[in-house]
RNA sequence: CGGGGAGUAGCUCAGCCUGGUAGAGCGCCAGCUUUGGGAGCUGGAUGUCGCAGGUUCAACUCCUGUCUCCCCGACCA
């Protein structure tokens, strides 16, 4: 392909809505444009890499054994009512009319189309497992996109479904989508690490996300030093080994004034202690019935986690009213001791003594607070966030923080959806049961521009070979001198028969100029033809990854590029 | 939805406080020179100053409303 025959706007300044490396590359390199919030234009040479990681997806999705289909992208609101996710999605759905005032909804997701499909399609065991797949464009109401291609309100995804005899037989499928998963990232030439994961309001018993690591991503993700864990802090389970001995721990509880300060920061200034010392009491509403939450001064309540304890539907915290009444105190002076609602005790709490807790009266707290011999709680349970330094949960790894974005993600889905869309098969028995399902999930869009957020520099993108757009580019240094324009024509046709795509830089405009939108672009290989070699006979060939060149002989170029690019592949199989 | 910031040429931005006929750099067009890491000179085109009201002899500038975009948070497969 000619580069002047083609849409390549590239930018020579940083457009000023993009924060992020890769949303700033991608502007800049002319790979897309914004519509408007949320909304992504993919030019001709993003679109060719888009479709190369497109291209990886499909062939491991179909090793795996998965089929291609393709959903409607618009349903009726029906199916959704079905599975009751009419409502709980309904923040997350864009939401239309036809002419006939039928309600209909742009898909956020697909569980409810391809069940409902299998219910009809798939009576017996003998049918399964099996596991469908599409790629296809999403929409979601994002509250807030952000980040280029990271959070759209329309993006494209790779989204799979299988459908197992049993739990057991599931979890084979489970495997089966996350080993091709590894394969697709590291075939994108990402670094991508699976971690346990919240299934949130997908439901389903367990799941995994293959996250990027890298400073920009929306995720915090907490991983075991010996590599022995890694989890989405949403998820992630500690165990904190710090003592919980204070100084005076035998002495009796007592009565201080700490007149205004209810905020744990100051009332740790103001005892002049570590917030670790003090024991903060929340009260949160379960299901409308409040029950009062303790843990370490310094640590955050994981309401996921609060809410699997409780077994509750619905936790909020108590408002300022309710606080009140149940304390008897303002705000930031609640207690264990002498409260009469359900006390959830944090494990980090385990043998403290010569703590701080509130008084349960406005402006005083209590001294020398000892969990034991005060409240004797039946059980401590898990309910906080853990943080770094805490040990993994094989006691022995520590775990450390970093944030990450989330490529990917697997789901073990039971029955949840086969049992509210009727998706049921004939077992060995003739007994009707529920498929056992699973869905599998990669955001296409989000991890091009992942391979750009961890590979590029200071001069643009630097593709990995599997997914740039074009593998080589030729650089004319002089497209009107026509040994070299025929050259370069010729080395390029070559070379696309041989299965390698390349782009001929085939502009008026200044080696300088050329030499930097080929940095920016990030070609994995570039070589360059120029008159002056021509003349002796040499070209250079360079990669993106390199200072300097190489000069080989002009009538070996095609052999040397060739195996060049065989290089990069083999290291990236 | 709360908080903050911004909408002026294709891009990056100045001008606004203190009202008086709209600017720079880059890009674009033409010509000449240049030609190995985003060239130089000369000439040229380009704006309903986000939109709608209001104040004023006069509004990019002041006031009111509104829309859009970005950031933080809340929210959220």
């Amino acid at each position: 392909m000619l580069w002047s025959k083609t849409l390549i706007p590239t930018l020579k300044e940083i457009p000023q809505d993009a924060e992020i490396p890769s949303h700033q590359l991608m502007l800049r390199a002319g790979l897309i444009r914004r519509l408007g919030s949320g909304l992504y234009t993919y030019l001709p040479l993003g679109f060719r890499a888009l479709r190369k990681v497109e291209a990886i997806v499909r062939e491991e999705m179909d090793r795996a054994g998965a089929q291609e289909g393709l959903m409607p992208a618009m349903h009726p609101r029906e199916i959704w009512d079905r599975s009751g996710r009419y409502e709980t999605l309904k923040n997350v759905m864009f939401r239309v009319k036809d002419r006939q005032a039928r309600e209909m909804v742009l898909g956020p997701t697909h569980e409810e189309i391809i069940t409902d499909l299998v219910s009809r399609e798939i009576s017996s065991y003998k049918q399964l497992p099996c596991n469908f797949y599409q790629i296809q464009t999403k929409f979601r109401d994002e509250i807030r996109p952000r980040f280029g291609l990271m959070r759209c309100k329309e993006f494209i995804m790779k989204d799979a479904y299988s459908f197992d005899i049993s739990s057991e037989a599931a979890d084979g499928s489970y495997q089966k989508m996350y080993d091709a998963y590894v394969n697709i990232f590291r075939r994108c030439g990402l670094h991508a690490m699976p971690v346990e994961a919240d299934t949130g309001d997908m439901g389903g018993s367990s799941s995994h996300e293959f996250m990027v690591p890298c400073e920009a991503g929306e995720d915090a993700i907490l991983e075991a030093d010996d590599g022995s864990y890694a989890a989405n802090m949403e998820r992630a389970e500690g165990f904190c080994d710090l003592p919980s001995l204070f100084a005076d721990a035998e002495k009796a509880l007592e009565e201080i004034a700490t007149p205004n300060v209810g905020k744990i920061e100051d009332v740790a200034a103001f005892l002049k202690v570590e917030p670790r010392q003090l024991v903060k009491t929340l009260i949160y509403m379960a299901d409308g019935k409040p029950v009062a939450v303790l843990l370490p001064g310094d640590r955050e309540v994981n309401e996921i986690k609060l809410r699997n304890v409780l077994g509750a539907e619905d936790v909020v915290p108590a408002d300022p009213e309710t606080v009140r009444k149940v304390t008897g105190a303002e705000v930031g002076f609640a207690g264990p001791v002498g409260l009469e609602i359900p006390l959830l005790v944090d494990r980090t709490l385990e043998g403290l003594k010569g703590g701080v807790i509130g008084a349960n009266k406005t402006d005083t707290h209590r001294l020398h607070f000892d969990l034991a011999r005060d409240l004797a709680p039946e059980a401590l349970v898990d309910i906080a966030f853990p943080k770094a330094g805490d040990l993994a949960p094989n006691r022995k790894g520590r775990l450390s923080e970093k944030r990450g974005v989330e490529v990917g993600h697997v789901f073990k889905l039971g029955t949840k959806y086969s049992l509210a869309l009727g998706a049921n098969v004939l077992d060995e028995n003739g007994k009707s049961i529920p498929a056992v399902m699973g869905c599998y999930g990669i955001g296409v869009s989000r991890t091009l521009q992942a391979v750009i957020e961890q590979s590029h520099d200071e001069n643009g993108i630097i593709w990995p070979v599997n997914v740039a757009p074009y593998t080589v580019l030729i650089t004319v240094l002089s497209p009107k001198h026509e040994e070299s324009m025929t050259r370069a024509t010729a080395l390029a046709a070559e070379l696309e028969n041989t299965g390698i795509d390349v782009m001929v830089d085939d502009r008026e405009e200044r080696p300088g100029f050329k030499f930097k939108d080929a940095d920016l672009l990030g070609f994995p290989l570039r070589l360059t033809i120029g008159e002056r070699g021509l003349a002796k006979g040499i070209v250079e060939l360079k990669p993106r990854t390199e200072k300097s060149f190489e000069e080989i002989p002009a009538d070996e170029a095609f052999d040397a590029v060739r195996d060049a690019v065989t290089r990069l592949r083999e290291a990236q199989k």
